[in-house]
DNA sequence: TATGTTACTGACCAGTCAGTCAGTAATCCA
DNA sequence: TGGATTACTGACTGACTGGTCAGTAACATA
């Protein structure tokens, strides 16, 4: 970005760059308050800008909202997709290297902000609820649902499988996150995101039953 | 209880049912729109008061909000730690039952709200964030620990289990009623929660690695 | 029935905030 | 350089709501 002259006046005229400028400190000032806690003016301080230039680019704070929603979730979704269509290997490979990026993607700080606001808001708005449903939930489903159902034909997973990750994994990865930004601050041994990720692969890898070691197999 | 006779004049005189009455409406509204959107002249109208009598039993809309999550948090805790002290059988066996109780009470749609308004509004009340911490996550997660050292011990359960279960477990249930409560009503082919549980205990017992049919061992 | 006590009401106040718009200043262009 | 254009500002408004309190009506007691 070739960053124009320090700025002299008041303020700068930037009309292309203000949008996103505004989706990102909405994503922040949602994130940290809440919908209903949030006021524009502060979203406004937060983008350097003052409070009506917020309704030059979005027609209401709803619409700020959804927009913001919107963006992010785009980016996410995406990133999965190209990951499996690009992938050769086994169903368990496969499903491995999706976990760990699906762990990584929601661990970030922005995404867990997200995923809250995504769960606690989005009864107040059938809108975007139907959006998410839409264009996350159910395309991540079927994306999970590919994978499995490879690993199934190839006799690597159990049948019940298909009833268990795509719905299950999600679940937990997400609500993991959550956890970890409530309370993590008061947990002096909460374990790090790497860890748990191991942790998370072994649960649905192997469940927690114990086993004679002849069998035992290879891990992916 | 024994109902006194219908109303008369503008209103009873109630004051022993009054908190309690009031506790419930404010679960029911707060877990429909949240904290911040909630009004306490909806609440007083859900529980068929004015909203000055609110202020006869509580302090402010804060104190109403922390009476209603504690009062409402107890009595899980305590659920599970009885049944806890009473099982005498497997360490399977009690993992399996306490899954199941988990996942009964955390499926009643009041505490899907609460679970949810906890999740969404605690960063807000720190006081709230810390007495959940401690007298809920933590508690729960002990008592997880116990079963699963139990079954370490008795050589059922894997060493790993020990990062797995207390806090996956709870994470999971917690969340998949989440997805269910927002998006039910979206999926036609949603799961009933009855047929959950059982993939619930599917993967945490078992995993989703398919294995020699010799290696299956009998179900808790 | 009269008198005292108190649970309860609802109009009101003070503060807050989404959304507006008249005016200002940055930038463009002749 | 100055006139036209438009991105941007921030004081303002109207609607709303947490919290108050003077007054009212239900009940108790005699």
């Amino acid at each position: 970005m070739p960053e124009k002259p320090a700025p002299v006046g008041r303020f700068r005229r930037r009309p292309e760059a203000r949008p996103e400028e505004l989706l990102e400190a909405a994503l922040t000032v949602f994130g940290e308050q809440g919908y209903r806690a949030t006021t524009l003016e502060e979203v406004a301080k937060r983008a350097g800008v003052s409070k009506g230039t917020i309704y030059l680019y979005f027609a209401s704070k709803d619409d700020l909202f959804r927009a913001m929603v919107e963006k992010n979730v785009v980016a996410m979704i995406e990133l999965a997709e190209t990951r499996v269509r690009e992938h050769t290997g086994t169903a368990s490979a496969l499903l491995d290297s999706m976990i760990r990026t699906m762990w990584s993607a929601l661990s970030r700080s922005e995404m867990v902000c997200l995923t809250r606001l995504v769960q606690s808001e989005l009864p107040q708005f059938p809108e975007i609820q139907r959006y998410y449903w839409e264009h996350v939930i159910q395309r991540h489903r079927r994306l999970l649902r590919t994978i499995v159902e490879r690993g199934i034909a190839s006799g690597e997973f159990r049948p019940e499988t298909l009833a268990i990750v795509p719905t299950m994994v999600p679940s937990l990865m997400v609500h993991l996150n959550h956890v970890r930004a409530l309370f993590g601050g008061l947990d002096p041994d909460a374990p790090t995101p790497e860890a748990q990720v191991e942790s998370i692969l072994s649960l649905v890898f192997e469940g927690i039953r114990q086993r004679p070691t002849a069998s035992r197999r290879k891990q992916a």
